[in-house]
Parts: C-alpha cells; structure tokens; sequence
DNA sequence: ACCACACTACACCGTGCAGTGTAGTTCGCT
DNA sequence: AGCGAACTACACTGCACGGTGTAGTGTGGT
C-alpha cells in the first residue's frame, strides 16, 4: 500500500474532491452558470488538474452522475435490507415501511440530487451518450419490487404486479414529499415525517392483504 | 376594433409569439443554452423587439412562468368542473377520476412543463422575485381536493384530509405516469392509460368508503 | 404631405467562460 | 544528485452571448 498510498490516494482523494465540488456546485448553481475555474477552485485544485482528470465539462458532468447514482442504488439496497428483510407479521408492517421511507429520505437527499441531476444532464447539456442511464434510474423502483413481491409471498401484502406497487409507494412517500417541500429541504424538515406517515397508510390501505 | 386591431393585434400576436418560441426553447435546451438570438429567430421577430417588449432575458422567463401557470390553472379548473361534477354513484367515480386524469395528461404536457420551467426558474436563474408563485403551483392541488371534499361530503370517499388525498391522487397518477416515462412523452403514448387506471384504482383502494 | 410609431437589420461592446500550452515547483524513487 | 510524474500558476485564444445604439423602412392617422 505505501507505493501507491501517497500517489494513488492523493489522486484519489483529488479526484472525489472534484466531483463533490463539481457535484455541489452543479446543483446549486446549474450546469451551465457553474464555471470550471469555480469547481477547481472549490475542489482546491488547479483547473489545469480538472482538465487532466476528466477531459472536458460534460464528462466532469457524466462522472458526477455515475458516481451519485453508484452511491444511490447502493444506499437503497442497504437500507431495503436493514428495515424490511425480517418482517413477517402484518403489525410490524407499517412501522418497517415508515423507518424504510425516512431512511431514504433522510440519508439521501440523495434521491433528490440525483433526479435534479438526471434532469441537468438531460436538458442543459443536451445528449450525451445514454448509455444504461435506465437501469440506474430504474433500479431502485425493481429493488423495491422485489421486496413487495416477497411481503406478497408471506401474505402481508396483496400486490400482483409488486413493481406496480413500488411505483406507488414511492410516489406516496418520496413524490408527495418532493412535491409539497422543495427539493432542498429533505433532511431536516419536520413536516416530512407526517407526509411519510400518510403515505405509508395510504399505500398500505390499497396494497394490505384483505383479511 | 379596427382602430386597435392591426396595432394591438400586431403586437400581442408578436407577443406570443415571442412568448411561445421562449417557452419551447427554455424547455428544450435550458434557460442558459438558449439564445435570445435563437428566440428572436423562432418568433420571427427581430432580437431589438424582444428587448423592446421585455427588458431582459429574466423578465422574459418569469412572463413565460406566468403565462405556463395561469393557463395551467385555467385547464385544471374546467377539466375538473368538465369531468368531476355531477358524479353521485359510486359506480361513476372510477371512469369520472380516469377521464379526468387523462384529460389533464393529455390535454397538458403542460403540467409538466411547468414544473420542469419552475425548476429552471429556481435553479438557473437563481432568485427572480418570487411573488405568488406558490399560489399557482399549487392551485391544482387545492382546487382537486376541494372537489374531493365534496365527493367525501357525497358519502362516496373516506377522506378527512382532503388537501392531502388530493397530493395522494396526483402522485398516483401523474407523479407514476411522469416517473416512469419520461415528461416529454404525456400525449400520445400508450402506456400512460394503464398506469393512471392503475393509479386510480389504488387511490380508490386508499379513499373509497367502505360500506 | 407629414408625423409618430412599431419594427427590422446590423454593427458593436464587454464579458465570461471552455479549453490549451507551458514554465516552474514539489516530491517520491532510484 | 538526478529523473519523472503530479500538480500549480498563469497567460492566452476563441467564441458565444447579453445587451445597446442607430439608421432605415413601412404604415396608419391627421
């Protein structure tokens, strides 16, 4: 580790240095009012170093995009896998599916960086190659699905086409949720957690497995 | 009317015009990307006049946003007098809420398009006086739970929180339909109507009233 | 015939920014 | 000592765009 520590780290460390800032700053500022000398400067980088680490503005753009993504479908997963693998009676439902929604929603303003930058990528700088853009996007939803189909199984939920269901839980929770606050707040907002409440029961409402 | 007709004529159809081409441009290309070059050239009208008639390029989007808003609750309010009115059996509700659905998604792209200029305004163009922009964005909101309220009042829904159904229903619908295609989309395709029955019937799942 | 006005065409200025080229510095390695 | 690589500082080019000033054209009203 010692050979590559020094060189490799630092470049490492460079490098997630300038997509945080590059990520920062495309999201407060816009993709296009966001200058290169600004992200170098906020990286505490030299331009030049921007220049050689990615080779021009859209693919500092794209890198920022795989990187949140990456980190996005990763979060997910954990978190569907620490609040909804060992439910198994129909109580615990409701409250896994709460802790479930405010961890994302919490963890990961997340979520709402990466749509926002979806939406950047998408309409400021036009077309770049698409690439499997989808099955990031998609991904959390057939994870979600996934679990549903398998709550399904276990008899808690009545969902015959569980991807459906995931669509809807997520907009009950998440949507509702972007929709009412800007995208800004996320965290630390005290009026999330009732929205996600509401949600949840309404979801569970049309989705609990009928006695 | 001939006096003011050539004259004013003249000038509020350059005035839409200008509005028009601006609105189309800002939503494909960005705020920033797009030229007021360009709009002056989509408008058919010379770059001086777009000046002489807004100030600045700023002025121009905010006229746009509120040109996009006023028509948007215009639509929302006679689709919903149009569609959701005289519904008093239970049987009418389901075909009532899908009409009315698609006739916002078809009608309007322009829901879409709001929220994706809303966004550009935030987010491009920093902070332009933000006036009564809540008021329009969610008017639709209002105006929908409103009639939900009556429908409750009806007998015909469960819904104490009418505001709050009303954000669930265009989660559902909308929200689904917006998320898993992309907004440029809306009219013509085919699989918007299967997602919003869909939509509807889980919301008529969540909210109807149960015998 | 003349004025006022709306509009165009066009040249023009200033500026901010993407991207490049390069000389010089630091530093680990041998 | 000396080499090479990573990096910085900086100057510089080219261009696109926001905004303005202005001369000229058509037109309706008097």
């Amino acid at each position: 580790m010692p050979t590559t520590k020094t060189l490799r780290a630092g470049s490492a460390h460079k490098r997630a240095a300038i997509l945080t800032a590059a990520r920062e700053l495309f999201l407060t500022d816009g993709f296009d009012r966001t200058s290169v000398d600004a992200i170098a400067a906020q990286a505490g980088v030299s331009k030049r170093t921007v220049y050689d680490y990615f080779g021009d503005k859209q693919t500092l753009l794209r890198a920022v995009l795989d990187a949140v993504g990456q980190s996005l479908v990763a979060t997910i997963r954990r978190t569907l896998d620490d609040t909804l693998t060992d439910v198994t009676e129909a109580g615990e439902l409701e409250t896994a599916l709460v802790a479930f929604a405010m961890r994302i929603a919490t963890d990961m303003l997340d979520s709402a960086e990466y749509a926002t930058l979806q939406r950047l990528a998408q309409t400021e700088s036009d077309h770049l190659p698409h690439r499997d853009d989808q099955l990031i996007t998609y991904a959390p939803d057939e994870a979600l699905g996934e679990r549903l189909a398998a709550l399904a199984r276990a008899g808690l939920l009545d969902a015959p086409d569980p991807r459906l269901a995931a669509d809807h839980f997520i907009a009950l929770t998440f949507g509702v949720a972007l929709n009412r606050l800007g995208s800004a707040n996320a965290a630390e907002d005290d009026r999330v957690r009732p929205l996600v409440i509401e949600g949840v029961r309404a979801f569970l409402r049309a989705y609990r497995r009928e006695a």
